[in-house]
DNA sequence: ATGTTC
């Protein structure tokens, strides 16, 4: 891609017209700063939004957010809705790590009563919380309570012991996204998720201790008990093996039936099946099942945060102030050129961004919006926004999910030394529990945007608000 | 992201 066949229609809004591919169902639709889009078109992200035009079925535009990066056929940073009559699905819209997702905790410990008890804490949270490739979970259960798992997703949880109703009415859909299959599963999805209950994973999966640094709105932080100078975790993970083995599962499959519907694509990871077809309907049950294990897989961990917390800091609680989704495919009403139509919004690196008097918001977020959480790469710090009127009508009530890489994870591995980056985060004050020094070096700062620019962006063309920003004090990876 | 090359 090329900047000349990028059309700039404000200093924070860029489009791609139909007539740059032949392909194009509709335009592209950009929302960055001329800095951030110059970003993006170091890597294939833009192309590949090209490409996702493509799709049949697709209304309004694809949406590119500020901290898009290439993906597996369609970039992280990326927003396409379908038609859900006349339109398709595409797991590559959506993610290998299906309801890959963020938690916000607050508390109103003040920062100066935890330091000296922050690296202990941080070692009790690594203990409680089990991470890295292939770990199992504090959970491991056999097929028929993973069925259930898949049908209520945090609702387990609660029936469990591991969950308040808190936890609940403010988690994104409350935990449970209905329309699970569990006969969608494949029992290798089964076997692979039956363990992994209550682990962080790999990669950019995290759990931070951070410290409310700022608050930019008084009114939406008291809402969401962000208070300046008290103690917030954040828990960032998704559906580990189990929703990999169902992306992978329908990836295949789509494929195999891929010319039964005469689907035309410019690139073969866009595979897709139209959601009015047998494999459309069995992707969209299964997906919805991994989705609900990932809303389990954070509830359990983050009961397990919230034990660990108070054990450490008697008398102080750990609330929850909301739980979404960051790669999902969810059936929603929009209006689109004045009307209101049902559409698929594929979200794949992006988080939803209701506004105020949504009617699937909680009653709490009923007058302030959405809690949009964008955690900034590590070391830097995180964002707490609200979703706006303006991202309902602009991007189908979609904001930006986080930093977005500009190194690949082996540049990142090569230019970084994962020792010396620890040593590096200890001297500003930030402690590191790492299973893995390379895994840490391919998480370095350097290898994300500026995370305050990516906000800059949002804030410009309004898809988000700013409520408060988060400073990181501790920091675990797999 | 991922029992990190079914």
């Amino acid at each position: 891609m090329d900047l000349k066949q990028i059309e700039k229609i404000n200093t924070y809004e860029w489009e791609i017209s139909r007539s740059v591919q032949p392909w194009m169902r509709v335009p592209v639709r950009i929302f960055s700063d001329e800095i951030m889009l110059k970003a993006a078109l170091q890597d294939r992200s833009l192309d590949q939004a090209v490409n996702a035009a493509s799709l049949p079925g697709l209304v309004g535009s694809v949406c590119v957010m500020p901290d898009v990066h290439q993906g597996y056929g369609f970039p992280i940073g990326g927003v396409a809705a379908t038609d859900v009559q006349e339109g398709v699905i595409s797991p590559g819209g959506i993610g290998y790590d299906i309801n890959c997702g963020v938690r916000l905790m607050a508390s109103d410990l003040p920062r100066q009563a935890a330091e000296h008890l922050l690296e202990d804490f941080t070692r009790l949270l690594y203990q409680a919380c089990p991470s890295g490739v292939g770990e199992k979970g504090i959970v491991q259960v056999q097929a028929k309570e993973l069925r259930r798992i898949c049908e209520q997703g945090s609702g387990w949880a609660l029936k469990n012991g591991f969950a308040d109703r808190e936890d609940i009415e403010t988690s994104e859909d409350g935990g449970c996204i209905a329309g699970a299959d569990w006969a969608a599963v494949s029992r290798r999805a089964s076997e692979r998720g039956a363990e992994q209950i209550g682990s962080l994973g790999s990669g950019n999966h995290f759990i931070e201790v951070d410290y409310v640094e700022q608050v930019f709105d008084e009114q939406a932080a008291a809402v969401m008990g962000l208070h300046k100078g008290s103690i917030a975790i954040q828990l960032h993970s998704g559906s580990r093996g189990f929703g990999h083995q169902v992306c992978t599962d329908f990836v295949h499959q789509f494929q195999a039936v891929a010319a039964k519907y005469h689907i035309q694509l410019p690139d073969r990871e866009l595979v897709c099946a139209p959601l009015n077809s047998t494999e459309g309907r069995a992707y969209l049950s299964a997906m919805r099942a991994a989705a609900n294990y990932a809303f389990c897989n954070r509830q359990v961990l983050a009961y397990a945060v919230r034990q660990t917390f108070e054990d450490c800091f008697p008398g102080y609680h750990l609330r929850n102030v909301y739980d979404l989704a960051h790669n999902i495919g969810k059936i929603e009403t929009h209006r689109i050129g004045g009307q209101s139509v049902r559409v698929c919004v594929h979200r794949k690196g992006a988080t939803r961004a209701f506004a105020p008097g949504h009617p699937d918001l909680p009653q709490q977020y009923q007058k302030i919006g959405q809690p949009v959480l964008v955690p900034g790469s590590m070391g830097t710090s995180s964002w707490v926004l609200v979703g706006t009127e303006s991202a309902m009508l602009k991007s189908f009530g979609s904001c930006s999910h986080g930093a977005g890489r500009v190194l690949s994870r082996t540049q990142a591995k090569k230019e970084v030394n994962g020792g010396q980056l620890r040593e590096e985060l200890a001297a500003r004050g930030i402690f590191v529990q790492a299973g893995s020094l390379r895994g840490l070096a391919e998480e370095a700062p350097r290898a994300y945007k500026n995370i305050d620019r990516v906000i800059e962006c949002i804030e410009g063309t309004g898809l988000g608000r700013s409520v408060a920003r988060l400073v990181p004090l501790a920091v675990i990876k797999g």
